[in-house]
DNA sequence: GAAGACATACGGCAGATGCCGTATTTGAAC
DNA sequence: GTTCAAATACGGCATCTGCCGTATGTCTTC
C-alpha cells in the first residue's frame, strides 16, 4: 500500500469537520493531519505542514472567498486544493478553478464524489461536482491571471467595490455608505449597481445575502 | 452489548449527512436506519420506521422550522428529536425545546457534544449545546417562565414570521415571498415590517444580513 | 362569548433602489 | 501620448421599501 495522502481539513463547524474527517478516512487512503476552523489557523497549518491536500469550506469566517485560494497557492504550490461548499454559482466555480483549486465539490453532492475528486487530484487532474459541471460550459472571457493582491470575492471586483460590498454586508444603505466613505450617495449607488451587474444579483436583499455569505464581518 | 439505538438522519447536504452518519456510528452505539434530504422524505421515514432518535438539521428545505418538530412529535411521540443547526438564536432554542426537541446542538459545537446529547436523551433527559446554554435560564421541562424577568428578552416571532425571515435570508423581495407563499405582496410586506419592528432593524439590507447570520440556509 | 394573537389584505406617502443613460478626472498600461 | 479602467458624479423613471394607518376572519384562551 502506498503512503497515505495527508490532508488539511478546513471547516468552521466542528461537528461537520469531525464527520468529514471520518468520511475521508473511511473512503480514501487519506490521513487528516491538521484542522482549521478559521482562515488564520488554516494559514498557519499551510505554512507549518507539508500536506498533500486541502479540503476547504469556502464559507468559513475569515476566509474571504476565492482570494484565499490564490494566497494558499502562493504559500504552498504543491498543495492540492479541494473546495467544498454549498455555493453552486458558476462564477464562483470558475473563479475557484482559475485561482488554483483542483476540485470543486458541493455539499449536496453525492459523497462518492469526494473519493472521485481525491483520486483525480492525486493524479494531477481536476474534478468538478456533477451539480456544477454546467458552470464551465461558459468560456472565461479573458485569460488574465488573477493578481491576488486584494481580491476579496470570486468575481474580479475593484478595490472600491470590495469596500462597498463589505459595507453592504453590514446592512448599510447607499446613503450610509456614502457618508462613511465621504462620497456622493449617487456614487455609492452606482458602485452598488456595478456590483450587482457583475455578480448577477438584482436586489438589495440578494446583494446583502451574498455579501454576508462571503464571510464579511458584521457591523 | 445492548441493542443499538436506531436513528433517522435528516440533513439536506448529502456529504454532510454521510459524514454525520459515520460520526454517529463511531461515537455511539447508534445505527442510522434512514436518511432524509427534505421534509417530505423525513415524514415518510417517521411514519414508516420505529427509530429511537431523529437528528434533524433545522435548515433543511421544506422543514418549516419549529413547527416541524411539533408535527413529528404528534406522529411519533416516542421519537427523541435532536436538533442540529447553525442557528444559535435564543428564541429558536427555546421554541425548539418547547416544541418537543430533546436536544439542541450547534454545528460549531464540540463533536463530543453529540455523544453527550445522545447519552442524555437516551435516558430521557435533554441536552443543550454549550453555545446556546445561555438561552435558557430554567430547565425546559416546565411551562414558560415569566417574560418580564427575561434579561436577554428574545423576541418571539410567529411561525409565519420565521418563514418570512428564512425567505428574506435567501435574498427574496416582498414580491418573491408573496409568490412563494401564495399570499398578497402587501401581506408579505406587512410581515416584513412586523419583523423589522420586532428586531429593531430598519432596512431590507439589515434584515437580510440578520437573517443570513442566523444561519438560515441559502436559496 | 369576550379577548387576544395571528394571518390576511389594502392605501398613502416619502425615500431608496434598479436600470438606463452621460460625463469628468486620475492613474496605470501600452 | 494614447488608451483604458477606475472612481467620481448626476438625472429620469418605474418599482420597492419603510412607516403610518385600517380592516376582516380564524383560532385559542379565558
Amino acid at each position: 500500500m502506498k503512503r497515505p495522502l495527508t490532508a488539511i481539513l478546513a471547516d468552521d463547524h466542528a461537528i461537520i469537520r469531525e464527520g468529514l474527517k471520518l468520511l475521508i478516512s473511511v473512503m480514501e487512503n487519506v490521513s487528516v493531519i491538521a484542522e482549521a476552523a478559521d482562515g488564520e489557523a488554516l494559514l498557519g497549518h499551510v505554512r507549518g505542514t507539508r500536506a498533500d491536500l486541502l479540503i476547504l469550506d469556502l464559507g468559513m469566517p475569515g476566509v474571504a472567498g476565492i482570494q484565499f485560494i490564490s494566497d494558499i497557492r502562493a504559500l504552498a504550490p504543491r498543495l492540492k486544493i479541494l473546495v467544498l461548499t454549498a455555493n453552486i454559482e458558476p462564477r464562483t466555480v470558475r473563479a475557484a478553478l482559475e485561482a488554483g483549486a483542483s476540485a470543486y465539490l458541493t455539499k449536496d453532492g453525492d459523497p462518492e464524489e469526494l473519493g472521485a475528486a481525491i483520486e483525480a487530484v492525486k493524479n494531477g487532474g481536476t474534478y468538478l461536482a456533477q451539480t456544477v459541471r454546467f458552470a464551465i460550459s461558459e468560456p472565461a472571457r479573458n485569460s488574465r491571471p488573477p493578481a491576488a493582491q486584494d481580491m476579496l470575492s470570486p468575481i474580479p471586483l475593484t478595490r472600491r467595490e470590495h469596500q462597498i460590498l463589505a459595507l453592504v454586508a453590514q446592512g448599510m444603505t447607499a446613503r450610509d455608505i456614502a457618508e462613511r466613505l465621504g462620497i456622493s450617495p449617487l456614487t455609492a449607488r452606482k458602485h452598488r449597481e456595478n456590483l450587482m451587474r457583475k455578480l448577477n444579483l438584482h436586489s438589495a436583499a440578494e446583494l446583502t445575502a451574498y455579501a454576508v455569505r462571503l464571510g464579511l464581518p458584521a457591523g
